[in-house]
DNA sequence: TGATATCATAGTAAAAAGGTAGGGATTGAT
DNA sequence: ATCAATCCCTACCTTTTTACTATGATATCA
């Protein structure tokens, strides 16, 4: 029950991505401003890439830029983007052999709620509350 | 963000021992239940036992019953047990080093979300369950 | 006293996580 | 045109974690 730090970098690159709304952001700024490689960041960026979170553009002045408004994206999305689905039990989809498996519908109950907080949650929450902090 | 296995059978088994009420379930009988090891099981017990999340009783005719009314026991204690805590990242603790963590905020607020809905789901909510797919 | 139990812990194979590395393909600026 | 900046693809490696096995001990009821 533990947000892989793929998932954790990933988000914060989004995060970064959606303060810049006037021109891509480059892969070498994303470097500077985390202290992680280039070519990991490359990866993480490519896995949000191929889910839709941001778009990019090649060559030179190129970077990436969000998809869609801050307030369109959810953290579920972002999280899932990075392979981080939090789908805490196979039990909970419908992947348990056992009709009367015990911890069925209690993790479907969990699942859901989970669910929905991160589903209800968006970039711009996030935007918002760093907003409070500075 | 999944579920351990050993979260998983734990939860399985203080289920198991919980619909016994009369007299404390002995190892035995888990493994005849769950097709899992004797000793695999005693570990997983073992868990439990120092959690404060079932008792036992040593000695011929022994075995294992729950330390309270299914109703005082969360499913968020049984996971912590099982050492699967659902503490999804270092920022929503106080460890993060960076003051200005963009992440902090948001997962905070995921975490407690999480939190309460395990804190607030008991053992006896898993028991009424089962009895309605019954 | 011996069968039935629980208790403690070391070890190990497989999987997942976390990250590195190398080689491309595209494009804007000069 | 060409070169440097930039994104794209994917194989590989190392470390950590998971999931489980194995060994041996200690307690206790009949």
């Amino acid at each position: 029950m533990k947000l892989s730090t793929r998932a954790r970098y990933g988000l914060r690159i989004t995060f970064l991505i959606a303060l810049s709304h006037d021109k891509p952001v480059s892969l070498s700024t994303l470097v500077r401003q985390t202290d992680l490689s280039e070519k990991y960041l490359e990866q993480l960026l490519g896995m949000l890439r191929k889910a839709g979170i941001v778009e990019s553009v090649r060559g030179a002045q190129g970077g990436y830029y969000l998809s869609d408004t801050p307030d369109k994206i959810s953290i579920k999305e972002i999280l899932e983007a990075l392979n981080d689905s939090f789908d805490i039990s196979d039990c909970a989809g419908g992947n348990c052999k056992d009709a009367y498996c015990p911890n069925k519908i209690i993790f479907k109950r969990i699942y859901d709620g989970i669910d929905g907080l991160l589903a209800s949650t968006s970039l711009s929450d996030m935007i918002n509350d760093y907003k409070c902090v500075r």
